[in-house]
Parts: C-alpha cells; sequence; structure tokens
DNA sequence: TTGAAAGCGCTACCAT
DNA sequence: ATGGTAGCGCTTTCAA
C-alpha cells in the first residue's frame, strides 16, 4: 500500500505538502503542486479514505436502507440514488430491512460506526433516525418530521378510482396494501374518497405487496367477489397476480373485468395484457432524494425538503377504451 | 461521540482494558470485565468502525459488484449475499457497473479505499482483480481464475433444448443474450448442441438482456420467423416479452408456439400462461458465495473453490404436456 | 509557501 | 491482570 508517507519522500517534500495539494486547500506552489501531482500519479496513490475518514469524522459514504430489493420497485429508487450521488464521488452501503425494527436498528448502527455523511431511508420506524447527528431523507415512505422525497398518493389513489370509475367498472374491489405503509394507505384512503363518492359499489381486501401474498389474494378475490368487475391493486405485483387469475379461470380483460396498478415497473409493460397503471416515477425519486441529500450536506440553504412527485396514469390494456 | 477513553474514565480502567474486553482478546479479570461490560452499555457505547479499520487493515464491509439491480434476477443473488454475511456481522458496499469497465474500476477503487474484506462481483471484466490483495469471489458471471460460485448452464442449457423438443418444436428460434456474458454464451452453445443433433430446425437472433431490448427481439423475432413454433429465451425478461407479443398477435400458447426461459425470476410465475423456464437458484448462489467468502476470510483450507449449482425445470404452461 | 507535530479512536506491544 | 504508549494514514494547526 502506498501512503502519503511515499509521495511526500519521493517527491521530497513533506506530507502536509502532499495534503494540501491532495485537498486543493492552503497554499501551495504551482511547481511543487505539478511536482507532487506527478509523483502521485506515477505511484498510483490512491488516498486511504479511513484514515480520511478517522481525522475528519466524515467520509463519502451513504447509507441506504430500504425494505426489500426483491421488490421490483425499489431497485429503481436504487438506482436513482446510485446514479446521482456517484457523480459527487459518494458510495451506498445499502441494507434490507425487511421491515424489521432489529434490522433496520443495526443497519443504522453500521451506518454510523462506517461515518457515513448521510442516510436515505425507505421505512416504516423513522423514530429511531429523530436524534442522529447526520442528515437523513426519507424516500416513497416517508414522514413530514424529516426531509422527504415522495410520489402524490392522493393523486395516484383517485386517478386509479376514477379510471376505473370512468371506463364503466361498476362493482369495484379495491386490494388494500398493509395498512402501517403509509404510501399504500394514503392511496387507498384517495381511492376510497372517490369511490364512495360515485354509484358504484365497491369491495376492500387486504393484501401485501409480496408475491406470494399478491397469488394468494389473486385466488381469493374471485372467491369472494367473483361479479367484481373492476380491481384497483395496491401495486403492479399484486395486479399481476389479480390479471394471471382472472385469464386463468377465463374472465376477459378488459371486456368482464378492468384492471389498474400500482408503481409501473417494468414488467408492466410485459405482461399481457400490457397493465394500466399509476405511474410513480421510481428512478427520479431516487435521484431527488439524493439530491436533497446532498444540498443538505453542502449545508444550502432555503431549499424545499418536502419534495411531491406527480404520478401519471399509463393507460394500457388491461382497462377498456374511454367513451369520448 | 463516545469513545474508547470515555468508557476507560468512567469504569477507572485503562484504554487498553476497554480494548482487551472488547476485543476478548488477552487477560482480564471477570470483575473488571463485567463492571466494563455495565460502562459500555450504561453509556451506549459502540466502537468505532473507521478506527478500528485503520488500525488493523480490515473492516466489517465486504463489496458487492453486480451488473444492475434493475434486472430482477440480480436483487435474488444480492439478497443472498446480504443475507449470509449478515449473520457475522459483515455489511455491503454495492455499485451497479452497467458493465462499464470505467465504473467499475471505480468501484473496486472505492471499495479497496474503504478496507472492504473481500469482494463478490458478478462482472465480466476479472483481470482487474488479479492483482488485489483481498479475496474476491466471482458469482454468476465467473472465470476459472477465481473462486466462482455459478450455476450449471451447460446442463441448464440442454435441459432448455430438449424440453422444446420433447414436447414437439420442430422450428425452434433461439434467442441469444450477449455473446460476452458468458454464462449466456454457455447455456446458448449447450442448447445449440442438443439441438444441431435433432431433426428439428433452428434459427438463432440474438437479443440483450434488459428489458427494451427484450421488447424489440420480441417483436422482430416474429417478423423473421413467423413459423416458429418453439423459443429458447435467453432469460425470463425477453421470455416474458416474447410471449406478450406472440398473445398479441393471436398465437395460442402452447399449442402454437412453446416458450421456454431462464432464471425462473419471482414474475415468471405470475405470467399468463405462467413461463416453462429453468430456475437458476439465484438465493441460494448468492449465499454460497457469501459462505465461500467468509470461509476464505477465515483461511479455512481444503475447501471446494468452484461450486457449481444445479439448475431444474419448471414445467409451467408455456410448453405442452410431454407424451407419456 | 512549506514543514513539524498533534491527534482522530482504536489495537497491540511492552512494561509492570 | 493491567496500564502506558506507539502508530495505523491522514488533516490541520502553528511556526518558521
Amino acid at each position: 500500500m502506498v501512503t502519503i508517507r511515499d509521495v511526500a519522500r519521493e517527491a521530497g517534500v513533506s506530507v502536509a505538502t502532499v495534503s494540501r495539494v491532495l485537498n486543493k486547500s492552503g497554499y501551495v506552489q504551482e511547481d511543487t503542486k505539478k511536482l507532487v501531482l506527478e509523483v502521485i500519479q506515477k505511484l498510483n496513490y490512491k488516498p486511504n479514505e479511513v484514515a480520511r475518514s478517522l481525522y475528519k469524522r466524515e467520509s463519502k459514504l451513504i447509507g441506504l436502507l430500504l425494505p426489500d430489493i426483491t421488490n421490483p420497485f425499489f431497485p429503481e429508487l436504487a438506482r436513482g440514488v446510485e446514479d446521482a450521488v456517484q457523480h459527487e464521488g459518494y458510495r451506498l452501503i445499502v441494507g434490507n430491512s425487511d421491515e424489521d425494527k432489529e434490522k433496520e436498528f443495526r443497519y443504522i448502527e453500521t451506518f454510523l460506526q462506517n461515518h457515513v455523511m448521510g442516510i436515505i431511508a425507505s421505512t416504516i420506524h423513522s423514530d429511531r433516525f429523530l436524534n442522529l447527528k447526520i442528515p437523513v431523507v426519507l424516500l416513497d415512505r416517508t414522514t413530514d418530521q424529516f426531509p422527504s422525497v415522495y410520489s402524490n398518493h392522493q393523486q395516484g389513489g383517485r386517478l386509479a378510482a376514477r379510471t376505473l370509475l370512468e371506463r364503466g367498472s361498476r362493482e369495484i374491489t379495491v386490494l388494500r396494501g398493509p395498512q402501517h405503509i403509509r404510501p399504500a394507505q394514503e392511496r387507498f384512503l384517495a381511492a376510497l374518497d372517490v369511490l364512495s363518492q360515485s354509484s358504484a359499489c365497491f369491495y376492500v381486501m387486504d393484501t401485501s405487496f409480496t408475491f406470494n401474498g399478491a397469488k394468494a389474494s389473486a385466488k381469493e378475490v374471485f372467491q369472494k367477489y367473483p361479479k367484481t368487475d373492476g380491481i384497483l391493486a395496491c401495486n403492479d405485483v399484486v395486479a399481476t397476480a389479480v390479471l394471471h387469475e382472472a385469464l386463468r379461470i377465463g374472465k376477459r380483460i378488459p371486456e368482464d373485468l378492468q384492471i389498474i396498478g400500482y408503481d409501473d415497473v417494468p414488467i408492466s409493460e410485459l405482461v399481457f395484457p400490457p397493465l394500466t397503471t399509476i405511474h410513480q416515477p421510481a428512478y427520479k425519486m431516487g435521484e431527488e432524494a439524493a439530491k436533497l441529500l446532498l444540498a443538505i450536506l453542502r449545508k444550502e440553504k432555503c431549499m424545499d425538503t418536502q419534495i411531491k412527485l406527480p404520478v401519471k396514469l399509463i393507460e394500457r390494456e388491461t382497462t377498456r377504451k374511454v367513451e369520448s
């Protein structure tokens, strides 16, 4: 391992000088600087981030806490974050919390112990963040106590409900996601609001966000509500499972049954018929969260710390064309 | 921040003693130990991993380098790795390389600068790892120069081809993945081998692993080979896209056209008809890679450093039942 | 403009 | 069994 001393010796200067050119801090003569830079090149010297981090009590690391990377919505978020922080030289320590409080705590602990400069989290026990001295940005699963980036779930929920209504569903089943997950709950409530003000009848059924949960719910929904002619799913995985089951038992989509998903994960376009869904700008959300955190780290003032991104309807073929 | 000095002072012992109980090294009297432990509790002291890392030149960090977490195969791998290393107190720094040599280099650099103890990589430019002093385990995209965990692509490719053949496809189109990706190439070659020894005719078409590439290839395949009655796809995303397009243009699946995918990503079960595919034990592969790296770190000898896991056929409904 | 040296928090050696 | 202390590689005063 080549250290700053090696560079200093080789260049015939002191480590302080090398450090100065490394950090572009303090005065250093042009010639000396050039020389040092050359030696750094020649020796292929890379500063030891750990030593740096120890002294400065900071690092080039950011902690990213996600519920479960296996849920196809989150890789998009993660990529957005990664690509955005990468430009500024930051790297990610990531953890999947599985919504387990213990795991979350352990990861936060590790983040801190490794001097991460900030944390981006999509998690439900955000109270743990309250006393940290480093900035935290909440992503997707947010509360108002922290800088947050999320999408407009009111808008999304209403849009989904209206879409089904306007295209003629009269007996709608709402597949509600886990109640402790705020975004799921919000879009559910918004959809409910629209539905109650309509003349359509509707049912509510609980489901989970996971692949297995989705499969089970899909079977259940047609047993419980065989006559339902519109399904409003809490995410695309659930919608895909429902679509599968509907096709399996011989329903025509969208003639007999309309389905609308939520998220617009990549696969939604590839199932058949392709899924009508509410698009969340997941990648962009990740990017925005990263930018926000970076801005906070730079101590930029006067910026908006609650970023709400719009969603939009992606009309594909699990819904009928609206009569115009 | 509470440091080891604070603990030492509060407990009325030296930092050396505290360090000893922390690391369970050297002698320390039971009483003293108990006292120190209590103070640690009381002060909620957590050792600074950065300082530790600087001195010991090691850490509790492992670098994970993946091509693209957005491809649904990789989150499974990643979870396998994460869950396995987590038990031993290790955490992950992850990077998506996008198969870009530059990015890979930068990530490896960062890993090193942060004293990661080892690297698990699924990447194509493995020569960069040759001169590292830390252990490297290759995962999925492997070469024989490094400890590796991968699945049996020969077996998978043959199995896929045979499945199509045995179920009556006579005009098979093979959708070959990127040629520079070894697993894709291997299963392709194996499939080709089986196909050439059969009396069926077959075509080869190039495609990419991505969502957009898959969509484009799906359109193209039916223009070029409208009469094909069996598609052997390089992964499930491509298979799903093909299934979509086939259904769209009115083919009956599996009567007119059989499709077989590769990977068995979670969504494959949820599309309709559910996808017949070759299952790769992705999560387990991740786990095994982690275990292998951990074993190497512990300097355990006499273990197998080339772990080849079997694949299996998951027979769902994009292929016909075999006549028995 | 440059260098010497202290110190970030920890571990490990050498005394005692 | 315990304490003092050097040193991991770096940054940053302070002096020259």
